[in-house]
DNA sequence: CGAAAATTCCG
DNA sequence: GGAATTTTC
């Protein structure tokens, strides 16, 4: 019988795994999962991504386990790795679902080079996105560049129908050496880092039951409130995407096969398409998470101090919704995405400091980091991106604010000090008076900060420095 | 006529 | 996002 290796790497489930149930269907199978040594590894820093990796570990070994199938860990460069694995097990085969990580496509390369001089039977499957991205392009056969018509373009593809879990055989009669899960010491002795587990259930069945909820009680409310932070009407899937605990396909198909449909079912699709679509970018342009897309911005004049960084990463710029945003993140490893892009926003923009600055911070804090989705996020804030914002389109923390937190809910729940303060000032404390500011018991400057910088200031620095580019 | 709302422009 | 311009009543 054919000895298959299934190398698992972002998609850390049994269901629609089309890898393993392939695999399952054509041999006995040796579920193996590697993680990098290289500090290339894009993930290498993520401090709380690779907390939920720890807890996605632990339940696809349980998943396995509970069918009789073992699950190999290793550590160390991949190649080395996986050929070792071949010899030791004598396998045939390896099996994977392709993944879009600089990275990984880097060293898949290699290896594809190696095993086929090894005459290893190599196979790769569609799995971690909606849709197969070399499919997408436009009419002149480039990538997509505006996301609606990416978006008309997609709705015309087919999501390939979810696999089932497969019954698996595995008859290897001595298993390789396999490391224990903490031996990869993916979890931080920082503080903060620890206590992600208060927030959240990492894991393939967590993943489920919790898109279940959603479904049936959540995705009607999405269209109407998913802006609003202090509503928790988003879907806060995101952290069971990046390794995969849910598959992005079986979302797609249950809510096409779900009864109630309206306007929250579009919008919601449309966001996973946003994740398909910054991917769709990575693979077209690798150098996405480091470099401005657009190149003017290469001599962008940065100015940003790191005493106003730092005040950025700590919550502490004198603008609640930024600050509270900023609090969440680091209380959470999450901030609700209509505040990233005013926390984002601000940083570029009124602080001036280089997104690549940002996206770094966001690596190694967000739970639901992902490479492709961070750096298009970043890019689009700036304003350097594909589809992006443009830059003169200077978020107001302020409006947005009473936009988007009329009552301040937000902004309470992450900046306690400002509980006090009365609707009319909770997003701007400088414009109270000496006596109101008294009754809630809030010291400017002393309990919470003056405003680093004044909005309308910042804003036309921000034009002058953009002007500077412009021109070139 | 003037104020307010809508549209357009910038990328 | 925000300023400038045009349309509406």
């Amino acid at each position: 019988m054919k000895k298959i290796i299934v190398w698992f790497r972002k998609d850390l489930r049994i269901h629609d795994h089309a890898a393993l149930f392939e695999a399952a269907q054509q041999g006995c199978i040796i579920p193996v999962f590697i993680w990098p040594s290289e500090q290339e590894f894009e993930y290498a820093d993520s401090i709380a991504a690779k907390w939920s990796l720890h807890q996605s570990l632990i339940s696809l070994r349980q998943n396995l386990a509970a069918k009789g199938i073992p699950l190999i860990i290793r550590k160390g460069n991949i190649q080395k790795e996986l050929l070792q694995l071949i010899k030791e097990t004598s396998a045939d085969a390896v099996f994977y679902n392709r993944c879009y990580e600089p990275f990984m496509v880097q060293s898949l390369f290699e290896i594809e080079i190696q095993l086929s001089k090894s005459k290893i039977e190599v196979q790769s499957f569609h799995g971690n996105l909606l849709y197969q991205q070399f499919n997408i392009l436009n009419k002149n056969h480039e990538p997509y560049k505006v996301f609606t018509s990416y978006w008309k373009r997609t709705m015309q593809e087919h999501v390939s129908t979810p696999y089932a879990i497969p019954k698996m055989t595995s008859t290897l009669a001595t298993l390789p050496a396999s490391l224990e899960i903490h031996e990869l010491q993916l979890l931080s002795t920082n503080s903060l880092e620890s206590r992600l587990d208060q927030h959240w259930e990492i894991g393939e069945q967590e993943a489920i039951s919790h898109w279940t909820e959603f479904l049936e009680y959540g995705l009607n409310k999405y269209e109407r409130y998913k802006d609003f932070p202090s509503a928790q009407a988003t879907s806060l899937l995101s952290p069971y995407l990046v390794w995969g605990n849910i598959s992005v396909k079986s979302i797609w198909h249950s809510i096409q096969s779900h009864e109630i449909q309206g306007p929250s079912t579009e919008t919601f699709l449309r966001q996973l398409v946003w994740r398909d679509f910054a991917y769709d970018q990575l693979i077209h342009f690798p150098t996405m998470p480091i470099k401005p897309l657009r190149e003017a911005y290469n001599t962008f004049p940065w100015e940003g101090s790191s005493s106003d960084f730092n005040k950025w990463k700590l919550g502490q710029t004198g603008y609640p919704l930024v600050d509270a945003g900023m609090r969440e993140l680091l209380a959470t490893g999450y901030m609700h995405n209509r505040v990233r892009m005013v926390v984002a926003s601000f940083l570029v923009k009124h602080l001036l400091v280089p997104w690549t600055e940002g996206s770094k911070w966001f690596t190694q804090k967000l739970i639901d980091f992902d490479v492709a989705n961070n750096a298009m996020g970043w890019q689009w804030t700036t304003g350097c991106g594909i589809d992006s914002a443009p830059f003169f389109r200077i978020f107001n923390p302020v409006a947005q604010g009473k936009r988007f937190d009329p009552n301040g809910d937000y902004v309470r729940q992450w900046i306690p000090e400002l509980k006090n303060l009365p609707q009319k000032f909770i997003h701007k404390p400088w414009e109270a008076s000496q006596e109101i500011l008294a009754l809630a018991h809030l010291e400017l400057g002393k309990d919470y900060p003056f405003p680093i910088v004044e909005h309308n200031f910042a804003r036309k620095r921000a034009l002058q420095a953009y002007n500077l580019i412009k021109k070139a």
